[in-house]
DNA sequence: TAAAATAAGGATAAAAATATCCTTATTTAG
DNA sequence: CTAAATAAGGATATTTTTATCCTTATTTTA
């Protein structure tokens, strides 16, 4: 469904969200082991986020790191796959036609279009805000791991 | 969302099902023609057709090349899926975790199961009859150009 | 101001997906 | 029985995605 960079990119945010403020910023090998996620890669992913629709804040040197501000919080979950380069989910054909369109459909068209449809707006009504409460509240896990309760 | 794989073994599955049947069999640069797929590549998703779940039926020499039996034609998609390799849609985590549950679910679960139970109901309630079906009523397209009425 | 910490960025590398090409096996028609 | 047609299958190539490593720039603190 998603590329790696996007799911990785979902997780990473989603755990800034939860743990990371202006002034608790986490450095990228606490992320990438809080996610599991491989560190180099998901530095370059968080580049891609720090440049891309300000998903991510960061600052270098010493008590840097990533973060969130509070406008990033309100993003929609499609800012961030935007900002990898992941958003043709909503757009493409599901065939994999060059277009897709209710012009020239393709033969799941019709069924498809109001799987897009939820799929859109499973993306661009959830906030990262809303992730990260939701992951706050429940017994929710962005890991391969059992969530630990702090 | 799906990989180019799968994309050409749906469209060729539905192209074989809407013109070819046991006497009149379809070649393979046909096939990849009127699908705008490339032609190898395209012969390797057929081979996984045949091998796996009967989907595609296939004779060498000549007048040989590609159909589908009645059988095949009441398959589900996901019958075409599974056979190059991709039901993971309906089964993977969309945040990349290694497993979707109910009981270890992630921040977007919640959201993307209804959105999964109606793929695996397209998958699985759509046959490749009622593809070809429906590609044969309507102004529906399986290749980039027009489609031209017989 | 020097040293340390940290992200940014560039250069590769490894793996997977996509694609092509060539040879082999099978089948049919003559 | 032979030749031609056609899919099967193996080997290889190309492209894209995923991943790692190393150097550079920036920032903070001592
Ligand atoms: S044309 Fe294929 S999904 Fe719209
Ligand atoms: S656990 Fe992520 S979609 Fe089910």
């Amino acid at each position: 469904m998603l590329s790696k960079s996007a799911e990785y990119a979902l997780r990473a945010t989603i755990y800034i969200a939860l743990k990371g403020s202006e002034d608790n910023k986490l450095g990228i090998d606490e992320i990438a082991t809080a996610i599991d996620s491989p560190q180099s890669f998901t530095a370059k992913i968080l580049q891609l986020l720090t440049k891309n629709n300000n998903v991510v804040s960061s600052v270098r040197g010493p008590n840097g790191g990533f973060y969130l501000t509070d406008a990033a919080r309100k993003l929609p979950v499609r800012a961030v796959l935007e900002a990898v380069g992941e958003n043709g989910v909503l757009t493409k054909c599901v065939l994999g036609l060059k277009e897709c369109s209710e012009t020239r459909p393709c033969p799941m068209h019709e069924q498809y279009r109001t799987i897009k449809a939820q799929l859109r707006q499973m993306f661009e009504k959830t906030t990262i805000h809303d992730l990260a409460e939701e992951t706050r509240k429940g017994k929710i896990v962005i890991n391969n791991r059992l969530v630990k309760k702090k």
